[in-house]
DNA sequence: TCAAATCGATACGTAGCGTATCATAATAAA
DNA sequence: TTTATTATGATACGCTACGTATCGATTTGA
């Protein structure tokens, strides 16, 4: 049936740190050479031949390692693609400072969107699918990948406020949602291609509003 | 390992007629009662196992037929349940007619939130999920679910041009994307609830545009 | 020195896939 | 009516990958 092991037991208490571990305990240390191999054969593994045709033992083999140490470090496939994903895709959503706050997240979401047409990108579609039939994958996702993309676009919007370029009484993830939603149902979805004239048309409709749009142009 | 059936070979030729067939060859005809039992069993599965659970040997046990027929009708498990899955909730989501098209348009996003909220919309996100996977599926989706929906939805957009609601410059697949994104992104990612209150906001930011929500509250 | 935990290797049972085969039943054309 | 053709349910099959268990060997702290 469905996998049961936690993501956040052993896993977070040993992984979290990489580097030199001060345990109290005896026994052999895990190996961070084979924890490393492991985590970049998946990543070149995912990026070759994508999710669903990704198996542990293929990492297992790739990697150099059995498939059993593969078990010892993450409960399953998911967690430990999350893994990979995260440490090769999380730092590539900086914003800019133009001066403009809109101009800012007008920038980034051309950011996001290089990303998503990456290969990187159908990674992220593939782990949003899995979502939906892995509980722990989906709050992985959502604490590990999109809490903190929301955590700094929040500071965004404040910058915004302070500067009276946004009114102070929007729904922060109301607002979000709107922008960025659109970006990742056209990566689901595919019935669109997502460019950057997609971008400013949809920061033009939300910051100018349909109401005003025939106005403004 | 990826299954290469089509969906539009022996399938939509024999499928689509699913009353009295007027083919010219001989044989044994398909039973209908055997084709119905089979789409009714695997509605009731997903709604009670959901797509991830759901077996094509469970559905053969829960319809009373062999396995082999299964296959014989459907090329997958993938398009079993696309098929099931539109039989009962392709005619859900039809537009009212308020005389304001942007109320007709937030009174149907309401309609849409009740579906997503249901059991369907588990399916719904499965179904995009099990997509990233598969491609035949995620074309199904597509023309079968997506496009029926946007034609529907463009129509009530040029009603809303001709009665000078909506600009007549207007990108209609970005406005769409833009109302209707955000309640699939929620779906899916299930970082914030599916609210009519969601839906007001969504509407009331998109129609003001942000530069003037202040003014207008 | 000894207990504990790791390593890679290997074997195992399980689930579900999609196919093949079979005798039987239904149907159209000859 | 006969014959060719196709569908049906049942069953068996090979396959892949899963996740677990076990093994001797190795590393480490107490």
């Amino acid at each position: 049936m469905s996998r049961k092991s936690s993501f956040n037991q052993e896993i977070i208490i040993k992984e979290d740190k990489s580097g030199p571990v001060d345990t109290k305990t005896p026994g052999r240390k895990r190996c961070p050479v084979a924890h490393q191999n492991i985590l970049q054969a998946t990543s070149k593994l995912l990026n070759e031949i994508g999710f669903s045709n990704l198996t542990i033992e293929g990492v297992a083999a790739h990697a150099g390692v059995g498939k059993t140490t593969i078990y010892r470090h993450w409960p399953n496939k998911a967690s430990l693609v999350m893994d990979a994903f995260l440490a090769e895709t999380a730092p590539q959503f900086p914003y800019p400072d133009t001066g403009s706050v809109i101009r800012d997240i007008r920038e980034q979401m051309k950011l996001v969107i290089k990303v998503l047409n990456s290969p990187n990108g159908k990674t992220v579609a593939t782990l949003i699918g899995a979502s939906q039939t892995d509980k722990e994958l989906a709050e992985a996702f959502r604490t590990r990948f999109l809490a903190v993309r929301r955590t700094e676009s929040k500071a965004i919007l404040k910058k915004g406020i302070e500067r009276n370029e946004i009114p102070s009484n929007i729904d922060a993830d109301v607002l979000l949602d709107t922008l960025y939603a659109p970006l990742y149902f056209r990566l689901l979805i595919k019935h669109a291609p997502l460019t950057e004239i997609f971008v400013d048309q949809l920061v033009n409709l939300i910051t100018t509003g349909l109401n005003r749009t025939n106005l403004s142009t």
